[in-house]
DNA sequence: CTATTATTTCGCTGAATGACGAAATGATAT
DNA sequence: ATATCATTTCGTCATTCAGCGAAATAATAG
C-alpha cells in the first residue's frame, strides 16, 4: 500500500513525466507525437510511458503501427486518480508546460507518418498568425 | 514552477518521508521521537526532515535542546498544501503506517530526555492492555 | 516472405540519492 | 569556560535512475 503510493508519487516526481501527463490532458497522443514535443529520444520516452502506465496513470491503445497513450480512466492504482486530479489543476502557468502546449499545436498540424519520419523537422518554422492555437481549456 | 512542483513530489516519493508526514498528522514531534519510531539513524532522519522542510511541507521550532517539526501551515510552496491534503486522506490502512502509529503511542509515554538517551530501549516491551492507544483520528 | 516503420527492450554511462558513522554546530547546565 | 546532549553537516558507499544508441519486437506494406 505504501509501495503503491510510492510508485505513483515517484512517477510524478520527474519533470519529463509531468510534461507527458500535462500533454495528455488534451487527449490521447501517439508515442512519436509525445517524443517530438518533449525533444527526447524515443527510448527515453517509451521508458517514461511504461513507468506512468505501471503507476496506473496511463492507458495504452494500439492502432496499427501506432501506440496511443491517454490518461487512465480505469482505476488500476487507487492513488492515481488523486494525483491526476492534483495535476489537472497545477502547472498551467508554467513556461515549460505552456511551451509544450504550443509545440503540441504545431505537432497536431502534421500527419502522423510525416511526423514519425521527420520528427521536429516536419514542424512549421513558426506559428501561423491568426491561428487559434488553443491548448486544453487553459487561459492563453 | 515545474521545479517547485518537482521538489514537493520528490519529497513525497520516499517511504521514510511519507512515514514522517503521516506521523506528524498527530501533531508536532521532536527529532528524537521521529528517529525512534522510524528506526533510522539520526543523520538520516535529519536529512529527510531538511528535504521536507525545503519542499515547504514542514515547519521547524526550537525549544531548548530539542527541535520540533510539524506539518506546514504557512504556504511556502504553493503545491505543498495540496500534497498534504492528499496525504491526509491516504495510507491510513497501510500496515507500516499503522505500526508507526502504535510505536508513536509507546514513544509518547516516555519522557524526552530518556527517549533521546536510550532510544528504542526506553520503550515498554509491549503495549499495556486496557490503554487506549489512539493514533490520530483514524479507525483502529 | 521480405522490407519498412513505430515502439520497446537492452546495455551502458553519468548524476542523484538514501543510508550510515564521524565530526561539527547550537544550546543548556555545571 | 567546560561538559553534555540533540541535531545537523560532511564524507563515503551502494543503489537507483534518466538519458542515449543499438538491437529486438510488433505491425503494416509491397
Amino acid at each position: 500500500m505504501l509501495e503503491t503510493f510510492e510508485t505513483v508519487a515517484r512517477a510524478v516526481a520527474d519533470p519529463s513525466r509531468v510534461r507527458i501527463l500535462k500533454l495528455l490532458q488534451g487527449g490521447e497522443l501517439c508515442v512519436c507525437q509525445i517524443t517530438t514535443v518533449l525533444g527526447l529520444a524515443p527510448a527515453t520516452v517509451s521508458k517514461h510511458l511504461a513507468a506512468l502506465k505501471a503507476a496506473g496513470l496511463l492507458q495504452q491503445r494500439r492502432d496499427g503501427k501506432w501506440v496511443y497513450y491517454r490518461l487512465a480512466e480505469r482505476e488500476l492504482n487507487p492513488y492515481a486518480p488523486r494525483f491526476l486530479a492534483l495535476l489537472a489543476t497545477s502547472l498551467d502557468g508554467d513556461p515549460t508546460i505552456a511551451e509544450d502546449c504550443r509545440m503540441l499545436a504545431k505537432v497536431n498540424a502534421v500527419p502522423l507518418p510525416v511526423l514519425c519520419d521527420q520528427g521536429r523537422a516536419a514542424l512549421s518554422p513558426d506559428v501561423q498568425a491568426g491561428e487559434a492555437t488553443t491548448c486544453y481549456g487553459g487561459a492563453p
